[in-house]
DNA sequence: ACGGTTCTTGAGTCTCCACTCTAGTTCTGA
DNA sequence: TCAGAACTAGAGTGGAGACTCAAGAACCGT
């Protein structure tokens, strides 16, 4: 069992964890830094955490769980509801999503495992957008929705890049101005 | 002065160094695995290159460039033909070009120089997307040219990183597809 | 063909990093 | 309250990676 301040320690790490992989991406963590932030020493590190790769990777399947909207509720939102979503996803937490998009690019080439969590999320999210956009505008055939919407994500996915690069990016209104060119 | 032996090696080592680059990323590549890949030895290496940060800005240098269509005639080519050019660069040398893609995120984040470096590039390209497209339709006025170039590279670039993650994906064809949007 | 320059080798150094161990401290439930 | 469990400190280990060095081999202009 662990204790209250195991689990408030445990906290400590994850958070430093996140900011760390915000700032440095994944290889410019280190058990050093995240301790030194944390306020911790190593062999704490070590009674609460197996390993580095574990606290990376539990920061990153919270970052990649995050950038679901409605993780339920399929089949209901409209695609305006999905991009805002996304939108307030990248701006309310930036470093969860920078984790999030760092991991989708840099950690997807290297790693398999998380690869195929990426591009699994990414069909998921390409089916929720599809429905939508099916809804909204039942004019369009499935086929025609389906690279409309891949290039919306694309966008959007381009467009996080960029903030990514460069914080002073006006990420929201770009974002939102996709919806009107469809 | 260089000997004809030093020249090829050195070329034998950025080659290897391009290569490792796109399969394992900035952070995969080592003077081991770089001097196994050209044959060569660590002393060898250092002979010729100051550092391994030599060799890899090299490289991005090269990655960098190579993304640039026409260099010298700026303000000649057409909405089509830019975007064709990228689609070229990406389909002809994939090494390079994941260089560029990875480096521009993963290294963007860390090094100020190479962020630098990719924020540049991209204002010049979207200064010459936008004057392409006011060739192609004066009917658009400047603010939202600008915006609609503003989506066709996010787009652009949210195809190259999805290709990134999964080789499989029909890049050239969607990448193709944006221009039927405008 | 000779001498200086450049190349190559391969063992060696130094630093950094993930991870371990032990001894001591704090918690917590009965 | 007190014993066992969980937590913490911090020095230590092993390994990997960037880089060096000295000595011999190949190159090349004269």
């Amino acid at each position: 069992m662990r204790n209250r301040a195991g689990i408030e320690t445990q906290e400590r790490i994850l958070a430093a964890t996140k900011r760390l992989l915000a700032e440095r991406g994944l290889d410019g963590v280190t058990i050093k830094g995240i301790c030194d932030a944390a306020e911790v020493h190593a062999g704490s590190f070590y009674n609460l955490f197996e390993s580095k790769e574990q606290v990376v990777l539990t920061a990153v399947r919270e970052a990649i769980k995050a950038v679901d909207p409605h993780p339920t509720g399929i089949g209901e939102d409209h695609l305006g509801e999905l991009v805002d979503a996304y939108i307030r996803f990248v701006m309310d937490d930036q470093d969860l999503a920078r984790v999030y998009l760092m991991v989708a690019v840099s950690g997807g080439l290297t790693d398999p495992a998380i690869r195929a969590r990426v591009l699994s999320h990414h069909e998921d999210r390409h089916a929720r957008f599809v429905a939508a956009l099916g809804r909204d505008r039942p004019d369009i055939d499935a086929e025609q929705a389906s690279l409309l919407i891949d290039a919306l994500l694309a966008a959007l996915n381009g467009y996080a890049f960029q903030w990514l690069l460069d914080p002073t990016f006006d990420f929201e209104n770009h974002a939102r101005q996709l919806l009107s060119f469809g």
